[in-house]
DNA sequence: TCGAATTTGTGCGTATGTATC
DNA sequence: GGATACATACGCACAAATTCG
């Protein structure tokens, strides 16, 4: 007992309270800066660390945004925007390399023999440490960074080829579809399993986002009409800025 | 400087990677109970805040699992089975209620005069508070907990017909498609679009997790031949018992 | 049945690191 | 380079949950 203020809760939990409310209340608006952790323990009569614990809370609730030297942010409301990731009703051409209807552009850094760790190898139905095609790519639109991608290819599939190279030859930056179809191989089935995760500090640095931040990781695999795998993927996309959409035609009755 | 230890990186962390390694050693397996936080931390020679701040950091990933008043124990690894949300090669029946293929059990409860609330009514294509009917659902198999489903319906669409209701009348537990079939709709699409979350308190009791727990919210819609929006669910599936997968046929040269 | 001991979970204070201005 | 502000790490005290005698 003896708590002292009047309500019934935490005393950080008061203190997220008032600091949401007065968003809420516009006092500061989006973008606006609060004041200093010492400040606002000041004013409200607690020690800066029961305001950060405030703040942290309010933080991974994606309300605020803390920049080392500088302060506390007032984030922007969910400016979220649609990432279509099937074919939709439009026919959107598919390369397997950006999502539908992305417009942006990106980077990419090929290792030609890089051995397949074994889960890598399991999505690939190869031996773990066989040669592959390891690719990493960064995707900006507006020259704001939108999702990482490691892509794994197996020599066994294009090992020998002008496409051995995703980024190389002449048929770099077409997507896996035009690369495969290139050796007479046909892509005809794409299975993608979206997992939440927290990005780490050198994923956070190249997404220009909040260490710790949430994250959507898509395990992508390609096959070919024998029900082979030929390509997958880690698809690292931050949660707070695209919003992953699947849209499924439903087959009539 | 004057770190002391032989490591460069911070206490926790090394003892983070000793407590990993003795996993991988399989000195303690997976189900098994850890020494306490006082026993590690004298056998480290570290204080007991290091040893659980070394506890949270393999809690968060997943490797460890705290129970108040227990223990700390072994979390035994991934055994996430596939939850599929497509209609993948094998012709499944699809209701629009269970993914495909699942088998299983339900609860629901439904609230018959729900007010849509913003977000929802966005999603409807309704106004803010129009009536709306509310069903609560909790899917279980092989009696656990599976994923925690809210669905609203629209009562300008329903309204009036023997099927307002979910899990009355009857066509009850047969799922949307079926229902909206009765009155002559044809359900032709449904857009997912799966987004990271922890569960609060609530939601961990129902799921039987922790608090806190990453799980996926998936927000679904389904949609008449008509592009009208005539039913929308929130979705949420503990991330670390099930792995979310959409299978995904491409449409041929 | 109940209460004491044990163990994890939570809240809070302080010192140090690090990015920004 | 100095000052400021947030980020990280560590330690202590107490609450909550569980277990067991």
């Amino acid at each position: 007992m003896a708590d002292g203020s009047s309500g019934d809760s935490a005393p950080y939990l008061r203190v997220a309270a008032r600091l949401r409310s007065r968003i809420a209340d516009g006092i500061w608006t989006p973008g606006g800066r609060l004041p200093s952790r010492g400040e606002l323990g000041a004013e409200f009569g607690v020690g800066e660390n029961v305001v950060r614990r405030a703040q942290e809370l309010l933080i991974s609730t994606g309300l605020l945004e803390g920049r080392a030297g500088s302060g506390t942010y007032v984030r922007a409301p969910f400016e979220r925007r649609p990432l279509l990731r099937t074919p939709s009703a439009a026919g959107l051409p598919y390369s397997g390399l950006a999502p539908f209807g992305f417009t942006g552009t990106w980077e990419a850094d090929s290792t030609a023999k890089a051995e397949a760790p074994p889960l890598i190898a399991a999505r690939l139905g190869v031996k773990a440490g066989d040669p592959c095609v390891r690719t990493s790519y960064e995707f900006l639109s507006a020259r704001q960074p939108v999702m990482l991608t490691t892509s794994w290819e197996p020599m066994a599939v294009t090992g020998g080829s002008v496409v051995v190279l995703p980024e190389g030859g002449p048929l770099a930056g077409h997507g896996v579809v035009a690369r495969m179809a290139h050796l007479g191989i046909t892509v005809a089935r794409v299975v993608e399993s979206p997992r939440p995760v927290h990005v780490d500090r050198d994923q956070a640095h190249l997404l220009g986002i909040a260490t710790g931040s949430q994250a959507t990781l898509i395990e992508r695999t390609h096959y070919d009409t024998g029900g082979r795998p030929v390509e997958t993927a880690d698809i690292l996309i931050p949660a707070d800025r695209w919003d992953i959409t699947y849209d499924i035609a439903l087959p009539g009755t």
